[in-house]
DNA sequence: CGTGTTATTGACCAACATCAAACTTAGTGG
DNA sequence: CCACTAAGTTTGATGTTGGTCAATAACACG
């Protein structure tokens, strides 16, 4: 007789079942979650720096980034976020925001207080040692953002934030065997990957005429995902989903073996 | 009649203390962290890559950084670690660790079994809500590496980490007003930095024939904090220190009003 | 002292940025 | 269904930041 969760719940616990175990109890104190649905348009700010927050903001549907604007104005995309993802959990445990949230697509935001999710932590133990983990793998994705555009070429940084995507797409169960959406354009790419629109524009070409990928609209197909991850010099390992999230790459093995010498 | 925690729980009590309100209680829970403590010498490997963990390092003495070797060898630094740090806490929740962690200098560091830390987070809310805290803070530090390297020039970089390390230092007292330490070469600020080794040098050049900085040996002199931070563009409001620990910054005032407009 | 590390310099080069214009595409309203 | 528009993409020409290579100078330390 009882109702399953709600879509906006649905999409929640899906996501932390790609990061973590979570029990059947853990999934109804989840679906108990109190939130108020909000309709966002594309480029529409979710957030803003500065702001002090009572609230979490669940992307529920859409596409979604952090970002910061720095002082001469330049702009650099921090994070990107897919369906499930809670970008601003930090909130509950800073006063202000150092960075904003803007939507790329149109979609939906669930808002939690935080009151309901400090109360769902300390009563499940379980519950709050996912989200913590949560928060702990999106900090080690801008650590391996970091590595990459410290030292990485524009072609490794383009591909593998296009391996990245697609493997978090498929954890979510948002892609198919090849193709997924990507729905931002080359001024926003480079703004993610601390190059100009013009490179971006230039780079996604050569991945192209390298038959590596397809980019149609906002649809991308990966021609040659071997090729792919090892332009993108990528290893998902970092991504710390559960194993049955992880679509095997290549890549992996060949790092490895460099580790070893 | 207590004998008072010993200097290692004491550096780490310091540390949390800047970041968070530790009762007591806190404290002596901290202070009964069982701890084994090893002494690290300059260069060495604390921690490796792909290694599963079952303590965490705190570092109670010397400078330490983590950094990821990328596939074609290039190095870059994700982070540095000043004593009171636990660089890996995530290993409490990570199979194996996606970066290494390095010592600049000759220190020490305090080995804690992830049982015990755990016991102290179940009993202690506030305790794990410190240290949760405290990761997200690292997570806020990427990001604004992140931002750096994406989006600033040399100039910006290495004055912004100098900035960095100058607050974080004095917020642990271990700066005095214009003063303190970076035991770090100039191809390990490349690193950091995403630089050469040479246009380090060149850009440190400038910093000192501008009269903004110092650097004699490991001694760093801030010579004129205002136009320091200007030129690193730096704001330390994403260190997310309590109010007592900041060191204000002219930038802050300059950051706030342009994003009025 | 000698030896290894770190800092500095100069010459040259490449990746990527900037600027500006043209082209394509996707909407929108008539 | 066709113009019209705005956004996004593509191209070419040119500039600059910062990289690479290689040599030398300055230290630090046993």
């Amino acid at each position: 007789m009882a109702a399953g969760p709600s879509p906006e719940h649905a999409t929640l616990i899906r996501k932390l079942e790609t990061i973590a175990t979570i029990s059947s109890d853990d999934k109804q104190a989840l679906a108990d979650l109190p939130l108020r649905v909000k309709v966002f348009a594309p480029d529409a700010d979710l957030l803003r720096e500065d702001q002090p927050a009572t609230e979490c903001c669940l992307i529920v549907e859409g596409f979604v980034c952090r970002y910061k604007v720095l002082g001469a104005g330049q702009r650099q995309i921090l994070s990107l976020h897919l369906p499930g993802d809670i970008p601003d959990l930090m909130s509950l445990y800073f006063d202000t925001m150092d960075h904003s949230l803007a939507a790329f697509t149109r979609g939906r935001a669930a808002f939690i207080p935080h009151g309901a999710i400090r109360s769902v932590t300390d009563r499940f133990p379980n519950l709050a040692a996912a989200m913590w983990r949560d928060t702990l793998i999106d900090a080690s994705i801008a650590r391996e953002w970091l590595a990459g555009v410290g030292r990485r070429t524009a072609h490794e940084r383009i591909a593998h934030l296009i391996c990245e995507v697609f493997v978090r797409s498929r954890a979510l169960g948002l892609a198919d065997a090849q193709t997924f959406t990507l729905p931002i354009t080359q001024a926003e790419l480079g703004d993610a990957t601390g190059l100009s629109t013009v490179h971006v524009n230039r780079v996604l070409q050569d991945l192209r005429r390298d038959e590596l990928v397809t980019w149609r609209g906002q649809a991308i197909a990966v021609l040659d995902w071997e090729r792919l991850c090892l332009a993108g010099d990528f290893d998902p390992a970092y991504l710390h989903l559960l194993d049955d999230f992880v679509s095997e790459s290549p890549a992996r093995g060949a790092v490895r073996s460099r580790l070893l010498d």
